[in-house]
DNA sequence: AAAAGTGTTATAGCATGCTAGAACAATTGA
DNA sequence: TCAATTGTTCTAGCATGCTATAACACTTTT
């Protein structure tokens, strides 16, 4: 039995990534995962206020915040990570 | 601004992995997508039947169908990749 | 000093993925 | 043959992540 971890390792390409999110989760949580990803990315790379972020990608104003907890505040650092990784 | 699959393949260790999840997704996420993989692993290498699997996994015999659509019927074949990855 | 903007939190309502359980047609096995 | 098991689907109820909106305390701007 192979942990989801080493499930997703072993994935090499982009196309690859989608195929298999396709068949591990549904439509929603996919949308859900690039919503959060991109303000993600927002908060870090630009100036923009967390109302402005909400209104430009549509999602909850809530959802601006709970990411932004997850890039500052909770210790996973999983997001800095990734974002660190694509800045190089 | 990179996709959220580029994200994914940018992280090379188990643990980058986890730390990426438990920012991007929420642990009752979390748990779900580990017991789909779970459910799509036992069907791939053991003949146990859908209740048997339900019932050992502790999840519903729905979701069990579900998974075994995506397995079979679905046309993603993400499962089946990564399944027939780990084999060798 | 007053007004505007900030991040944060709480509320209510909605959508969706989950569960247990029942039911169904089709297949299997004694 | 007929009882048991199978995969599949449906129902009802529950949990949770989402939304818009309002409110709050602080800070910034005018």
């Amino acid at each position: 039995m192979f942990s989801i971890e080493k499930a997703f390792l072993s994935l090499t390409t982009e196309k690859e990534i989608v195929n298999f999110l396709k068949d591990l989760i549904t439509p929603v949580e996919y949308r859900e995962i690039r919503a959060r990803w991109k303000i993600a990315q927002m908060l870090n790379s630009t100036n923009k206020s967390y109302r402005e972020i909400s209104e430009e990608l549509k999602v909850g104003l809530a959802t601006v915040t709970r990411v932004a907890r997850f890039l500052k505040d909770e210790p996973f650092k999983g997001y800095q990570l990734v974002l660190k990784r694509m800045k190089k």
